[in-house]
DNA sequence: ACCTGAACACCGTTCAAGT
DNA sequence: ACCTGAACACCGTTCAAGT
């Protein structure tokens, strides 16, 4: 009965994506801090270090992971320019917000995330916050101002508080509208 | 030559305080990943699972180093109710800031605590708000806001920009001034 | 109660080798 | 290029034992 090792060599069965996904369903299954590279490894069924061959180190698996979650996120609802700008960016909070809370620990993934799916949301802001009535420069300053919001809710929120995240919303908006009509 | 082994046995020269302070300097030091057991008992003298006598587990050392940053906050500028209430937001708001800064990586240690510290800070801001007219309930939910904006401020930092942090204070302030004078 | 050494069950990552 | 096994340098935590 000779072992039925498997031996080394390549599988051609396997992509950059498949780890990606692999990496989702773990947050989504056992949260941010279950997200290792041997739970990966495990769930594609290849050894931990043959990771290392479709990523550098374990931050660029995370960085992935983060743009896959905000590739979610962007629809019409907040791109249309023909809807009113709050209710854009209440679209927009309220379902970056759905896929952070589906995902357990998710949003420290996001703070350092700098890719295209995080720059094309920021873009989206950007020309919601123009249409308010803002510059460039109030824009600019806004839409991070948002983003904070957001991304810090999520992370200080003990219940999962809808009421109070609206609210916080509304409140900045009518600081951002404040600044606009000065 | 009998070997010089240290042997169990109380020392009576550690205690909590000692712990929390070697917990702090690794924080100072090399940032909030670095801050680990067997960091901290190495710096003490002791071996790893001797600072399991002082604190259940890891987490407790975190909470407790958490509440050792927020005790270095508060002081008279933001207590001192004859202060303009605007003032006080920017000075506790500042303080929080540079606390945290000082620290690398510190903010999420804070997210998860409400230690006597953090609720002196929000019962701080929960006065201020009142000063500033809002009832008790838009209070609470302010006190929430100006929190998440400063930890997420501090946490989506890409500089150290000062400027960014001022504007986005007074645009909350606005809103919530708003909203007081509705 | 306070401490030690040894161990357990994990990590991320590197290295040498096989296909 | 893609993969394996073995190893290295870490973690937090538990257990049995010594004072």
């Amino acid at each position: 009965m000779g072992a039925a090792v498997t031996r080394p060599g390549p599988r051609r069965t396997l992509s950059e994506q498949a780890i990606l996904d692999a990496a989702l369903a773990l947050l989504a299954e056992l949260g941010a801090d279950r997200v290792t590279i041997r739970g990966i490894a495990n769930r594609v069924g290849i050894a931990p270090n043959a990771v290392y061959t479709y990523f550098p180190d374990k931050a660029a698996v995370l960085h992935g992971l983060a743009e896959q979650l905000l590739g979610r996120v962007l629809d019409d609802r907040q791109t249309d320019a023909r809807r009113p700008w709050r209710d854009r960016v209440h679209s927009l909070a309220h379902d970056l917000r759905a896929e952070l809370l589906a995902h357990p620990g998710s949003v420290r993934l996001l703070l350092d995330n700098d890719g295209p799916n995080a720059r094309a949301i920021n873009a989206t802001l950007l020309s919601v916050l123009a249409d308010a009535g803002l510059d460039q420069d109030a824009a600019a300053r806004g839409a991070h101002l948002v983003n904070v919001l957001i991304l810090g809710s999520i992370a200080t929120a003990n219940q999962a508080a809808t009421d109070q995240f609206e609210w916080s919303i509304d409140r900045l908006l009518d600081g951002l509208s404040t600044y606009a009509a000065r």
